[in-house]
DNA sequence: GGTGTTTGTTATATAACATAACAACATTGG
DNA sequence: CCAATGTTGTTATGTTATATAACAAACACC
């Protein structure tokens, strides 16, 4: 069967960040949380005390979607909200938030390490600049 | 405000396929195609005659989920489907089906040229063998 | 020729993401 | 000070992509 899809970058670039992410998720799974939980997990621990909106932005997720997104967060208790000034609500993991990001952590960097090691030496190097522009490039 | 995710390529794949779909996206919505249907008629071309499984399986799209995206296809009077032997259907494009693809696959070229513009010069030859081991790679 | 598999299909559920509206609040420019 | 403007968190709602289970009809093969 001829796939002509298979000779475009853009196709390929698709179907790897899907394959990834379905690998991702099912190591992700064990541990009851999902892709964007857990960005967010990360981001809250590095930036203590954000607010929602800050998050969405870096995250690229509206900020409507934010609010069931860290609901969750919330009823599992991993993380809290705290009342900066009766608009802004500032985040911050639980201590079980952090118990739990931790075993994300170790997840994750399993995961990064079995991605790279997947892509040939050669290339290997060349890939994350490549996504980099791809998405943080100018324009 | 740190951004630890930026450290990890999986996440950079992510990011970067999440940008090219939304842009590849909006240069096919002119055209009045979603990014899936218009890899499904590119596969119908190449292949006169395959099936909603066979193509479902190429595309790595559920048998169900083929139902809807070929109805739209035929409702739009883009595709037809005829029986092959009362279990499976020959599918096909129609002469608007061909004339539509064909304003598609400048879309494609153009999208793919200007994707692969983004990424600098030195990383530009690995970025394909690379996102191609990830998602086609053993195992 | 009966058993197991494949096909297209319906129904249904979930995840991710988008938009619009809103009240409460904050900021700032005059 | 305060009026105009923008921001925040939230609800409600819709769309797209994707997943599973079930089914009848048809096929393959031994």
């Amino acid at each position: 069967m001829a796939d002509p899809l298979q000779s475009f970058p853009g196709y390929a670039l698709r179907r790897a960040a899907s394959a990834m992410m379905t690998e991702f998720s099912a190591r992700l799974a064990p541990l009851g949380l999902r892709y964007a939980e857990t960005s967010a997990m990360v981001l809250i621990e590095a930036n203590p005390g954000t607010t929602a909106s800050q998050l969405g932005r870096m995250l690229d997720i509206q900020r409507a979607n934010m609010v069931p997104l860290l609901n969750r967060l919330e009823t599992a208790g991993l993380i809290s909200r705290q009342p900066i000034d009766g608009k802004s609500h500032s985040l911050s993991l639980t201590p079980a938030g952090q118990v739990r990001l931790a075993e994300a952590k170790t997840v994750i960097d399993t995961f990064e390490h079995w991605l790279i090691a997947r892509v040939p030496e050669e290339h290997r190097p060349h890939l994350k600049p490549a996504l980099d522009a791809l998405w943080l490039g100018e324009g």
